[in-house]
DNA sequence: CGCTGTCATGATAGCGCTACCATTCCTTTT
DNA sequence: AAAAGGAATGGTAGCGCTATCATGACAGCG
């Protein structure tokens, strides 16, 4: 119960680095100043100003984000979440956003969720930790922990890639349409046996959303609908195993409506190695305009603007 | 020069924010233990550490790494320089990466450079402020100010993509060599109409270090070695676009060297497109091992392996 | 000539957490 | 039985920075 006034001081600093205070002591002025040198300019003296960056250039000065952070509760970091790295239109996305967020000075923090709902509920709650300015999420399906989370942050919310009920900021589209819209064209194009191919639908549930849309157009038509459905990512080998699957199971198959780009690119260099002619021999469509979708014959494509869905 | 001790406390708890000391109250245990019941678990007793983890789901405690970080001057952030995400080889080492630092609990702070080594500079301090755990760049080469600011570093850091004098760690290929390499192959085959193709190769000097070894090669061998340099950062469309350039400038060019697997799958469907037969009418390499490379028509190519070189 | 307003600067007090001891209460050793 | 070691917990003092308020200097005003 007893205090007592005799403590020893205790000596923690355990780096080298050069503090703002140092800076400040060099320019002759007070640690604030020296703070208010760097990041508020317009609120300093030409003078005081240069008196410090010329300080912060001696001293080989490199600001504490850490600490600043933690003093003003901000930070330049934006949190991106995303399904996967092996799908090329997420990889698309994050350039996308890369490329306006650091022209704006902000850091992107990375996360991969590898369709997993609890892995992204981590990643939120992490990603939180940091005080980041905000965070960008690849849909609209969260699990209830991580809801509840996002719903009490404070921080902009950015859901890409899928359309409907978001929280703050939403960009996307319609995916049930999507499907529908490949598979109208198809059956316009005379299309009457049509396979559809997805990976782990289950938890790509937006490949499975397009799914719904494309049974649902064919239906419609009378038409069967037979699903391949991989258990793998979508990737260019994939796309060309699944060719095989498709032709050995369905052999009369006239077009095939894959999941997604990379699946389709896969398939679509495979049938040419085999000496397949497509859309003679085979159609095969894709989904998401990616650049190589371009490049090989003419393709069908919807496509996706991940640059320009930034804004703030 | 007067003290005074009637200073008013002055409020300024910003957000509403569960802290650890909360987590600790509820719990009943001093805000230390709580610290150590979520770090270092193995050192305290079982009967604290539920309870702590009980207040903490509860009052749906998220932690502050920031202000973890400042205290303890580490952080769970690794740093990942790229000069470009439009190259896919890039991407694929974030890929690996990515991979390998997640499921070890760290997450990725992602900076791009643009092939630009001030740019580089600028993100290395940024990242630095963050008291990275670690920091990973491609390429050796850097300007003198952030070689002298990696130098007085003490984290590691690990430059890949590149062999050489490296400061930590280094994992790469030697560029020259793998220039010098694929030019005999073409050599070899007997083609004696070669032309190399490169995309912004001052900045992409990487790029530069393979035509280097592919002039060599071909000069011991009485070869010409004609060139052809894009203004383009290196992709498909660049590709395709440089091989109508290749022909009209080279018409009897017999096979085509490019400095990366982009611009080699671009003009190889290219080619294709235009009803020319590879390797027959025209031979195309490229450079790095891409997925793509492996489903076109087969394409030579060097392997990077991304996802090995992590280790740590 | 005091009164208010604006500008540049400074003093103080934390941000939320963890390092570093110190303390308590056991168990083991000789 | 006393000394020594160990395990669990707590108190204190910062980490390096910035928000907030306070101050001083000087201009404009009636």
């Amino acid at each position: 119960m007893s205090r007592d006034f005799s403590h020893a001081a205790k000596q923690r600093r355990r780096s080298d680095q050069v503090t703002l205070s140092q800076v400040a002591e060099a320019a002759g002025v007070s640690p604030i100043t020296a703070s208010r040198a760097l990041n508020h300019p317009e609120k300093v003296s030409e003078r005081t100003r240069n008196s410090v960056l010329k300080a912060v250039e001696q001293l080989g000065y490199v600001p504490n984000l850490v600490a600043g952070s933690l003093a003003s509760s901000r930070s330049k970091l934006i949190a991106v979440i995303v399904p996967s790295l092996i799908n090329t239109v997420f990889v698309e996305v994050i350039k996308g956003l890369q490329e306006t967020l650091e022209a704006e000075g902000y850091q992107i923090l990375l996360g991969n969720t590898d369709y997993d709902l609890d892995r992204e509920y981590q990643l939120v709650r992490t990603f939180l930790g940091w005080s980041c300015s905000a965070l960008i999420t690849a849909g609209l399906r969260h699990n209830q922990a991580c809801q509840t989370l996002l719903n009490n942050w404070e921080h902009p919310i950015m859901e890409v890639m899928e359309l409907g009920q978001g929280m703050d900021l939403n960009v996307g589209l319609d995916h049930v349409a999507a499907g529908r819209c490949m598979a109208k064209h198809l059956v316009d194009k005379g299309y009457r046996h049509i396979v559809y191919v997805g990976a782990r639908m289950a938890q790509d549930y937006r490949a499975g959303m397009r799914y719904e849309g494309h049974q649902e157009m064919l239906q419609s038509n009378k038409i069967e609908t037979p699903l391949i459905e991989l258990d793998t990512l979508g990737s260019l080998q994939a796309g060309a195993d699944s060719l095989t699957q498709v032709l050995t199971h369905y052999p009369h198959t006239q077009a095939i409506h894959f999941a997604n780009d990379d699946l389709a690119a896969g398939a679509l260099l495979a049938a040419q190695r085999q000496g397949l002619s497509v859309p003679n021999d085979i159609a095969i469509a894709g989904f998401n305009g990616l650049p190589l979708g371009q490049h090989v014959t003419p393709q069908l494509t919807t496509i996706l603007s991940p640059r320009e869905e930034m804004g703030r």
